[in-house]
DNA sequence: TCCTTGCTTTGAATCGATTCAATATTGATC
DNA sequence: GATCAATATTGAATCGATTCAAAGCAAGGA
């Protein structure tokens, strides 16, 4: 199975037809005669002629059909991280209906991922800024492609960007639990800052280098302040988004004298991670305490008891940021989208 | 930020050098001079110079450097099927650490498919053929890449191919149950002919088209009888991998006069969705039914209690399956890889 | 017969880089 | 200052297609 060394230029030869016809045959057969075409068309079968070289017709048609998904992660990240697989099935339906390629391109190395950046065949990007966006929008912008950050921790208004309303969408959180009744909160936070696990302090939250967790924080604030709690009575607990460290914070914070009957995740991974690990407490959920999470992952709608949460509109993400990166056309700088309040089993009144 | 117009050529005219000596100063810089090196970079800078343009280097190389995963299913099949998923997380990895990209090729429409095969920019293809496989290989082929095909239902030695031990495997499963004491056992399995679902006789069973269903099957009724079960005290119920659907069979099989003590399920998602349905019925793992999965995905790993499983080594097959691909370099025809027993909290003796 | 019109086909230019044999330059040595 | 080896640089050919202005051709009308 000899890899084609046949061009069109030879299936062009051996049909005794110019090279333009043969290309016209592939690529416009409405344009040259029955006739002609099928002789063209036998003559390519008869030498194995594989089709149209990509290479060659993309070279000269500058466009690639494709576009990369990039984060400065390792690459199972993609298939690993709820809310990146969630995103990413998303936009993989929308490039599937435009007919556009995919290509994953991520590597935990900076310095690698400059390289594979460098050398995707796409023909832009959408930047996963889960951590170092600024590093990945740089590294990008080197290629002179057009590109779109999703969950940028940066206000930058030069780079066009997609986020979620995180403050608004971790107040209606946070009201939603106490209205129910909730006094006792405590906060599982994503990443605050590089470098740093466990309890964090008001101070510490103000001065968050991470802009998405912040934002979360003072979103819960702001909306328990209306109930009367205070920021201080809240405690905080940053995790890296992973099962040790969310355990080691359910550990300290159900630790307490008057441990939480209500926690704010500030992720679904997380929130799933505190139901299983209060399950094998047996603290039942949502009776002994309830649990809210964000994102609005599809695991959450699969686990006993159903997970409430703040959903973000994937599907709404997925088709504006590959419509932007497709068309060069920047939206209008910074987007903020609206999350909504799903409500399932895992919240419900405390006990009295 | 107008696009690139700028080519390699204007830099070298830019620059006063010819354009050999400006690839190299991209491609082999240790080959030119460092002065005239960095009088290119700079101008090369100041002209906004995007780097070589890849289309044009992968031109003349034919190498794109990059692999495509295909399947015959929705592209968010990647991100959805926990099998899939660990695969790919195996995949990506080797992936890596070669520098080869990744571009993920799918679609469920057959014709759509065929086009996205046909204009993905890769070297060659892993497929992965959990459904429609010979269609998958056969709308490959035409592309004249190398390709190898992941869990092929098919013993076709011409197309090179890697599976797991799927006779020896279960056998392995069935096994350790029925040594920890088990007589009563049921068992969940994947597809076996298209358009079926429920309960199947023996005679279907022999006849199933997906032989990776099939060859569990055979694999779990083989051990069994070793311990003087027959194959007909063993229920078998076909499901479609999904949560209705294996909620259904286990209605089914709790609703017999005397239900099961040990499940074997053909999938982990299958052991682990069934896990669930178990324990929202308050019937508890291991102490009242043991479960064992197929394929030894993560998530097995990090639920309560954890799942006993037979585990594919993905790591081995993945780097396998790229190197086949990369060096074109088929493997002995077809490939078969042992599974390993992973003994984690699902199993256990049956209660007295 | 000549001209028009509409449809096919041709052939050369082009896309943007890499490659390598040939040539130019440099430095060291006698 | 001449020679030689080592190192740098050049320039043209090449990869495999697409594109489009121009040319060819057949049919119909004047």
């Amino acid at each position: 199975m000899a890899k084609g060394t046949i061009r069109l230029a030879d299936v062009a030869k051996a049909a005794g037809v110019s090279q333009g016809t043969a290309s016209n045959v592939f690529n416009r057969p409405e344009v040259v005669r029955e006739e002609v075409r099928e002789h063209v068309l036998e003559t390519a079968k008869r030498l194995g002629y594989a089709g149209p070289s990509l290479t060659g017709r993309l070279l000269r048609a500058g466009k690639v059909n494709a576009i990369g998904v990039a984060a400065l992660e390792p690459l199972a990240y993609f298939f690993d991280d709820p809310w990146a697989r969630a995103l990413l099935a998303a936009v993989s339906q929308v490039c599937d209906a435009s007919g556009t390629g995919l290509a994953l391109v991520s590597a935990k190395d900076r310095h690698k991922l400059d390289w594979n950046i460098k050398s995707a065949l796409v023909d832009g990007f959408i930047l996963l800024c889960v951590e170092g966006g600024e590093k990945l929008v740089q590294l990008t912008r080197e290629r002179q492609l057009p590109f779109i950050a999703l969950a940028l921790n940066d206000d930058d208004p030069a780079i066009s960007s997609i986020s979620v309303d995180n403050l608004e969408g971790a107040a209606v959180a946070a009201r939603h639990l106490a209205e129910l009744g909730h006094r006792r909160f405590a906060v599982l936070a994503t990443e605050l800052s590089d470098d740093h696990l466990g309890p964090v302090g008001i101070g510490e939250i103000e001065r968050a280098i991470y802009s998405t967790s912040r934002n979360r924080a003072l979103g819960y604030w702001h909306a328990l302040e209306a109930f009367g709690i205070s920021r201080q009575e809240v405690p905080i607990y940053e995790t890296s988004n992973d099962k040790p460290s969310v355990e080691a914070g359910l550990d300290f914070l159900f630790s307490a004298p008057e441990p939480p009957t209500a926690i704010l995740a500030m992720s679904d991974n997380i929130a799933l991670l505190a139901i299983n690990w209060l399950r094998a407490r047996s603290l039942s959920v949502p009776e002994d305490v309830s649990v809210i999470g964000f994102d609005g992952v599809p695991e959450g709608g699969m686990v006993e008891p159903g997970l409430t949460t703040m959903a973000q509109p994937f599907a709404e993400i997925a088709q504006r940021a590959v419509r932007a990166v497709l068309d060069d056309a920047m939206p209008a700088e910074r987007e903020v989208i609206g999350v909504t309040l799903v409500v399932r089993g895992s919240t419900a009144a405390p006990r009295q």
